[in-house]
DNA sequence: AGCACTTGAACTGTAGTACAGTTGAACGAA
DNA sequence: TTCGTTCAACTGTACTACAGTTCAAGTGCT
């Protein structure tokens, strides 16, 4: 069962379970937005749709939940989270922190030069008009910067936070907006690089922490207008 | 079924299931020393022993994991995770980045008050001579530390990481040797409160990282001493 | 004795069925 | 409209079953 998606699996360390495969799917069905904000995962439509037993579509969930983008209520099973002014909020402080405190550090030749890359990345990005992708490499961009703190965990969990973030934006449709103004994009990034190269750390937290405040405040004004214009799918549940 | 762990039961936030009050007894288990590092976790045993489904015990062992105490290996099941070099270091690193990046904030009074009444209690707990205590206590002034970042989502992550080191203490009996020098202890968290309290943040980073290290390095070369001596219980599969 | 090979018991991964309890929405009464 | 009531859908849990995997004990060969 579930051989269709033979060429999903990634790293070939764990070899994969059915249930494994069933959550990289769910994920991307999620990111891709087959389901909205507030969405319940219905075990048994799922199951029969797949062809897998219910038992397995619930540990597939509970491996989803690992990646940030589901949680669980009692007795109505898994739900796609949902965009709220304290969601983004916290996901974003957690950001400024993290990526502040990186910008911090005095950063190696190396580590200098990944950045460059990330940067001519965006760049060519920009060029291509491709809005989902440009907020892929926006967002690799941050997490090369997050990898300056050399610490594996951190990378994890920031990449955790990624995969909320992109969510959000996919589903407020960011992106769209993203492309009015790729020069802006670029100027800001191009900040955050020469600081990083040239200046004291000091300039580079500056840019980095201007940077991020920036976006969390445009993106929480795009949830506010959206949540007031149509209150339907977006609302989280008390 | 498992009623008689009505106790347990925390935050009446969630209603609590039997999948989620398994992973809480499990969890305590686990830090009590029930299993000892690599031990997998028999789905069928646990079920039989306390009365429920072996369904039920597979979710309640995914909902562990996400306290990364367990991990999942493919037709092994869940394995409880072995200190290593590797993952002492993995810890150590990410604490490291926290706290100074916590330290590196210049502290408001509210939370100078919280620290103090973290060394307060460390200050008590060294005399009452119970060691599995102290290291509770201990930790908790890091994590009152790690607040200063005012980021729930940070808070959160680190009380993974303490959870994950707190079993490797345990497992290492590095209470212990602890005891030998509750002076030692308490000079060392004194000198990064009071830097805290009035140093620049320059003085709390330094003595943060420099407490940190001295850990992290007395930790590692326990677990090196312990492996070579009886290379049994605590090896971590390839 | 040492080494490669086979075998079998124990266990995981998955499927499938069943049922009590909960939720939510439709329906109907006030 | 608002408040109950009702009911279908769905979750949480239990139980059974079985193929495939792991691991250790045993077996045979050198």
């Amino acid at each position: 069962m579930l051989d269709s998606m033979a060429g999903i699996e990634g790293a070939i360390l764990h070899r994969t379970t059915t249930a494994q495969q069933l959550a990289d799917l769910l994920s991307e069905r999620i990111l891709a937005g087959a389901f909205t904000p507030g969405d319940r995962l219905r075990e048994s439509a799922i199951a029969t749709e797949l062809g897998v037993a219910r038992n397995t579509v619930r540990e597939a969930v509970r491996v989803l939940e690992l990646g940030g983008l589901v949680r669980y209520e009692v007795n109505r099973g898994a739900v796609v989270i949902s965009p709220t002014t304290e969601s983004l909020d916290a996901v974003y402080t957690a950001r400024e922190r993290l990526e502040t405190a990186a910008a911090a550090r005095p950063a190696t030749a190396e580590q200098i030069a990944r950045l460059e890359t990330a940067y001519t990345n965006l760049a060519t990005a920009t060029r291509s008009h491709d809005t989902r992708h440009v907020v892929e490499v926006d967002l690799a961009f941050h997490a090369t910067i997050v990898s300056f703190l050399e610490s594996a965990r951190l990378d994890l969990f920031y990449a955790e936070l990624t995969r909320e973030l992109r969510y959000y934006l996919m589903v407020l449709s960011v992106e769209d907006r993203e492309l009015d103004k790729p020069r802006a994009l670029l100027r800001e990034h191009k900040a955050i690089l020469d600081a990083v190269r040239t200046g004291p750390p000091e300039t580079a937290v500056v840019a980095v922490r201007a940077h991020i405040h920036d976006n969390a405040k445009r993106v929480t004004e795009i949830l506010i207008a959206r949540t007031q214009t149509q209150p339907g799918p977006l609302a989280a549940r008390p």
